[in-house]
DNA sequence: CCTGGCACTCTTCACATCCGAGTGCCAGCG
DNA sequence: CGCTGGCACTCGGATGTGAAGAGTGCCAGG
């Protein structure tokens, strides 16, 4: 087990490392923090945390840089979470309040993360398997022509085209969202496939076809990988990510493109508290240099949807937390006022 | 007025230049191209394309780079539009016809263009006010809380809460519902608030204040800044920019999350036909050293919105503009069927 | 008007050098 | 036993020099 004062100078190591974007050496270390020991001390100390795997060398003759287990180590046991400022609250909830609906939530939510954290931001729209139905609505566009429309208790609308295998009369239409609502309003999105599994029934049989069609379409739109979706934001704060640009940010351009590396990524991430992926934990390989931290948000109890922020692993992790937590909470409150 | 043979010596150095990224001088030019005339001759041209403004040199010993005004003249009078090949459109309408709703259809064509023209694609919405009102649609939620839907003949669909200032019976809510349609239905969204005017008329006094509610949500929508929508793509293109990279990239990525500046960008562009705007050419100061060749698209004659990709300047025009045009006539073809 | 020749200009690259930050190790001290 | 100062060593980055090469402008001659 590591002494307490390599503990320290680990941390001093990430810090200033965070801090300057450049190998520190133990000269630099015993100036900027007070050990309370020598160079020559922290430098038997930083041989130790190296042959662990915490810290490496650029090469032979450079100051340290802290490895992903290094990171890892930092945030499970040296650093908390850096709560955000009475103004920096203030100003998350002003800038959220303002919005007019979902998609302007989710919009303004990437904005203020990305600049926050000064990273790229990720927010997946609540997920409608996990949120509660407000109303379904069935419009009829044309004879055989349905539109089918999903509206959530987080404010999320999803519609969908159905063409129906026969003519569908007014009447039957509104005896079809009646009954459709009836059974669903108010329950939550999983449970809809077995709760409308035998409305058909009540149907005739002429209608039966078109009512089927209509369900199974309603039942794809939850289907999970179809129902996903997210915005990210603040990519331009990819130029800063270090000195080997084009290399390290190629690669991480492209997962952000990729919306199921990201939500896949989202996935992974523990359902409830923040999760941090520092480097090579993060299982898809353009992202090995970058972190990525995330936490669920949601109206009320349960978290409905995840967002969390990717940037270099060399992040200042106590604020990008502090950060994201304190957006997935304000966030949380505009659901569940609307 | 230039002679014929300096036009295509310009074409060749914008052509070559374009190929290889790299300054070109009269040595590989003659060797490139058979111009039929020496190096030494070329060089007399290129001085006077360069006296012209036409090109310039990056430094004194070094080979010519086409300038704004070369590639202008380039896309003006020297190079068409490279016609996709039958391969490749068939590609493109099958990428296309596998969309299942507008979101889809926006998604896959952004994809399509940034894959195309190896750059950073930027496709609009459908404006609502160009479009045509298939339907409105009022659903009650609670008692004083009303939803709006409209939904365009190209798919669009918008969804506004309303908060009403007293409550709203469900036949009143049908009532409006019906007579909203009975106007709208089949008319252009942009002829909407004209067509509404003298609507609270009809209504009892108590209701008047929210019909009067709902119509002025339904106007706000149509209000020409809220209503655009757009979605870009291929920004991992951007790595391919060029050598001094993070101070050309930055700027641009700023300029791609500016929604605004896109549609300022694209709203610039003239109406019809495809536009081309090179480097200073952009207002917008970011993309100073970009190019962005855009045009619009839509279901019938006219152009609902428009489509587009941001490159570099030295870009290939030819290609470009032909991927362009043919993924907008698409996606227009699409627009329609749907 | 075109051409070959020529002197000139600059950039780029390879190579050599120097400097300093940082290291590892060791002997000595508390 | 752990901490310290000292010291030799390593290596990367900065700086400088020189040669090579690409490209130019200009001029005299066809």
């Amino acid at each position: 087990m590591l002494s307490e004062r390599r503990l320290q100078v680990l941390r001093a190591i990430v810090q200033d490392y965070v801090g300057t974007e450049e190998p520190v050496g133990s000269k630099a270390l015993t100036e900027r923090h007070n050990l309370g020991v020598s160079p020559a001390t922290v430098r038997n100390d930083m041989a130790a945390l190296e042959d662990e795997g915490f810290i490496a060398q650029p090469h032979t003759s450079a100051g340290r840089i802290p490895t992903d287990k290094g990171y890892r180590l930092f945030v499970d046991k040296l650093a908390g979470v850096k709560p955000m400022s009475a103004p920096e609250r203030r100003a998350i909830q002003n800038f959220l309040d303002g919005a007019v609906d979902l998609d302007d939530v989710v919009a303004r939510t990437v904005r203020l993360l990305a600049q926050l954290t000064r990273q790229v931001a990720i927010v997946q729209y609540p997920s409608l398997t996990r949120s509660t139905v407000r109303h379904v609505e069935l419009l009829s566009l044309a004879p055989a022509r349905v539109m089918l429309v999903l509206i959530t208790d987080t404010g999320r609308v999803e519609q969908r085209m159905v063409d129906c295998p026969a003519p569908f009369g007014e009447a039957s239409l509104a005896d079809l969202r009646a009954r459709l609502n009836s059974r669903v309003a108010g329950r939550r999105f999983a449970d809809v496939p077995h709760l409308v599994e035998d409305l058909p029934e009540g149907f005739d049989i002429e209608d039966r076809g078109t009512v089927t069609t209509v369900l199974s379409t309603l039942l794809e739109t939850l289907v999970e990988e179809n129902e996903e979706r997210l915005m990210i934001g603040g990519t331009a704060n990819l130029t800063r990510f270090g000195h080997d640009f084009p290399l390290t940010i190629r690669p991480v351009l492209e997962a952000l493109e990729e919306q199921v590396v990201l939500l896949k990524l989202l996935g992974e991430a523990g359902d409830s508290g923040m999760t941090v992926r520092i480097g090579h934990e993060n299982a898809y390989e353009g992202l090995n240099s970058t972190s990525v931290v995330s936490v669920g948000y949601g109206s009320g109890g349960e978290a409905v949807a995840k967002l969390g922020v990717v940037g270099p692993t060399r992040m200042d992790y106590p604020g990008t937390m502090g950060a994201v937590r304190a957006v997935a909470r304000y966030v949380g409150q505009i659901l569940a006022e609307s």
